[in-house]
Parts: C-alpha cells; structure tokens; sequence
DNA sequence: TATTAAATTGAAATTCAATTTCATGTTTGA
DNA sequence: TCAAACATGAAATTGAATTTCAATTTAATA
C-alpha cells in the first residue's frame, strides 16, 4: 500500500466512512496526473480504465483527497476547480496564460516565507495559499 | 471629472463604445466602495441612489471597469466574483477566513517584487496577480 | 453467518452565478 | 433629422458545482 493510499485511508476512517474500492480507483488515476485536473478531466480518465465508475463519485472522491490534503486547488479564473497532486512541502505558483489558457508551474520557496510572516504578522492561522500570475506566455506573445 | 471617470471615458471610447450616463453612475458608486463587491452587492448599492439602473448593466459596467485597468478581481473562492479598487501601485493580499467567509486585506511590497522576477525567469508577461490565503481569522479561533 | 443500520453510488435533478439574447430605447456622426 | 451603432434590462440560457434519492454495498453485531 502506497503512502498516499495510507493516509487517504486514514482521511476516510477517520471521517466515520466505509471503505470503497472506487475511491481506492479513482485515487489511483489521480496519483497518476502530471498536473492540474478538474472533476470532469478524472472522470474522463478514470473511466479509460475503470468505466464502471461515474461521475459524482468521482467529483467527490476529488473532493475528499483535497480534503485528506493529498490535493490542492487551483484556480484558472475560467470557473473550472482543478486539482493537483500535493508533492512534499514544494510550494508552487501557476502562470495561467490569458491567451492559450494553458497553466505552467513555477517553483519558489520566498512567497512561503512572505505568507507565514504575513499570517503571523494578522494572528491569523494559515490552511493554504493560492498564488496565481495571469499573463501571456512566450509563445503566445510570439504569435 | 474625476481622474478615473476620465480613464474610464478614455477606455470606454478606445472600444468604440457610446458614452453613457447609467454606466457613469455605476462607476461613480462604485469608486464609493472601499473593499470587494460582488456584481450583486453593486447592483444593490446602485439602486439605493439611482433606482432606475438594472443587474445587467451593472454586471457588464463591473466587467468594463475591471478592462479599464480601476478595479482588480478577488476571489474568495465561493463561487461568486469580486472587484475592489484598485488603488495606486499598492498590490496586496487577502485572508479569507474559512470559517466566517469574511476577507481581509493586507498589504505588503515583496510578493510584487518575486512575482516580476518569477515572470521574468519564465519569460511571461505579466499582467496580474492572485494571492490569497485562507485560513482562520483571529476572531474565530477564539470560539 | 445472518441481520441490519449506515455509507456508497450514480443518474437525474437542482442550484446559482455568469453570461447571452433580443426587443426596445439612446447616442452619435453625417 | 436620419440612420447606423451602441446601450439597456428582463428573461432565457449556460455550465459547473452540488444535491437528491432509490438501489446497492459495507461493516458492525448478534
């Protein structure tokens, strides 16, 4: 059993729920993705090779791997909710290209230290952040 | 004329767009505001002085006022879009408390200054910002 | 193992804000 | 003044998120 397995498990016992193999599924696709997913995108790929399974489950499957923290959502501005995979402490910013509307990952640890101070600095207790730059990527600006 | 009814009149013509006293009137109310409004809230604040101005006007002066480049979009990630004004050159944050939904806003110069560089390293041109933390506010983690 | 209360599933229904439509009213340039 | 182009807003549409509910499955207990 995966780690991720594990405390997605944790995360539904914990909740008082049953176990169920096509949570067990559909977490499995999602630990596949590369990058951002929306509810209906999983579906679509985890029905590929599990078709038994709908769609609301996996929309709340989803919702509950955000929930156990495996997951971490992202926001286009196009009013989608998407998700991705949660890997290690790697905090991330999207660029979102306003042409395209393609997201492209950027790695930085200063906008961390920037959030905890501010969060201090407002005794407000910090869950999570969302920093996201909209503008136009390279090829776009090309053409 | 104020120096944003100007910017506005100036974007508004650069569209080809007809002048308009109902969208003036918008404007004008909605430089009232001091924090985020949602195209519903304005509308109600519209009505309150101009009775006679309807949701659909006030939802596209909203959209024509963000283009012009005097308000910015914020997201409380509930669904529901949000403009404030924005204010000279000062980019700040927002803690959405997740308890309460109330947001707060709070000012600081160093995420602008990662932003620029992030955008620069990836060759992007920037055009905006998110970031937005969420969290507990100091009054709810008392109760 | 049988029973059964509680949870899961998913198709369909609902919700709700965003956005568009379209018929009518207004602005602008000639 | 006239006509083309734009503005307006009530109503309709869109579309993703979320909920409902009846049928199915899980798991605790006798």
């Amino acid at each position: 059993m995966t780690k991720e397995l594990q405390l997605f498990q944790q995360h539904v016992a914990r909740n008082g729920c049953h176990q169920s193999v096509k949570r067990e599924r559909v977490l499995e696709i999602f630990l596949e993705t590369q990058s951002h997913v929306s509810a209906q995108e999983l579906h679509g790929l985890v029905r590929k090779k599990y078709p038994g399974i709908g769609y609301t489950t996996v929309y709340r499957t989803l919702k509950m791997i955000a929930d156990s923290g495996l997951a971490v959502e992202v926001d286009f501005n196009d009013g989608v909710k998407r998700f991705e995979r949660k890997l290690g402490r790697d905090l991330h910013a999207h660029f979102i290209c306003t042409k395209c509307g393609r997201g492209f990952e950027v790695f930085d640890e200063g906008i961390k230290k920037i959030s905890l101070s501010l969060a201090k600095r407002k005794k407000f207790s910090l869950q999570k952040l969302r920093y996201e730059l909209f503008g136009v990527c390279r090829e776009c600006s090309r053409s």
